[in-house]
DNA sequence: ACTATACTTGACTATTGAGATCATGTTTGT
DNA sequence: ACAAACATGATCTCAATAGTCAAGTATAGT
């Protein structure tokens, strides 16, 4: 599971519309590229991605904006990471013949397995509770 | 952790010198190419990586080739897959400014070490002992 | 109705890195 | 001497990521 920057802007963008979404006003992509330092068009490639997946809402015309439709707590990183097109890192070798080859593809499912466990149990509730606290202190394993 | 095909190649590599450790005489490189269809320049660049790490020894001259040079519980997949520089999955974005930015970039620290984790627990002789008993069939948590 | 604001869409460019190849040189067994 | 096999560095191709541009559409506020 490779995090590009584009996940990691997906991710920042629904993050902030889920701190945001009891606002009155949708938040412009404006606010979000501004606060976090992300291209804007690219930013704006990102969040057709996200409404595609029916997770966030558009605005059109002045004062528009986006709003997150979906609740948090049915969200994980790892989600957003796939709608956005993470790819798996599994190294698919066209035909793995050798037995070999087998065992280690084996050993390289585990190891995906393993960090899309990690982002699955990442709720993006969790991640806004997580801000609002000012806790940007993680516990490893 | 992505697994390129030059880590996965690498693997091969390393496991056909462990299950061969006790020949006579040196595995060539033609022989590793051919049975498990790597193209050949693109192995030996990978060898010679690996023989830098000090975990094979080249024999050169005809009847030449390569042999392991170190003790194959000593080494795990993740060793040889960062030795010839499989890329950490973190993204490291320049400056992490913002709160949010810190956060999300934990999750990608600690998704990374579930995988690195799975790799490090594979030790080189463990895999030889699988292929010795065409035990391909494998356990996932 | 006009206009500024802001989203929509699709095409386009640039940079990077992985994967792979080539040519030429060096070493060594027979 | 000859051939087999490794050594080394340069080079090439291709795809994906990151980022840009331009022309268009919708809406709020006046």
């Amino acid at each position: 599971m490779t995090i590009s920057a584009r996940v990691h802007y997906a991710c920042l963008a629904m993050l902030e519309l889920a701190i945001r979404r009891d606002d009155k006003s949708p938040v412009a992509v404006r606010e979000i590229t501004d606060r976090h330092g992300i291209p804007g068009p690219f930013l704006v490639q990102i969040l057709r991605t996200l409404r595609m997946a029916g997770w966030v809402q558009s605005i059109r015309g002045s004062q528009g904006g986006y709003r997150l439709s979906v609740d948090p707590t049915q969200i994980t990183l790892l989600d957003i990471a796939e709608a956005v097109g993470a790819q798996e890192a599994g190294c698919q070798t066209e035909a793995n013949k050798t037995e070999a080859d087998v065992i280690l593809q084996a050993f390289w499912d585990q190891a995906a397995e393993a960090s899309r466990k990690v982002l699955s149990d990442a709720k993006l509730s969790d991640l806004v509770e997580r801000c609002r606290h000012g806790d940007s202190t993680m516990f490893y394993i």
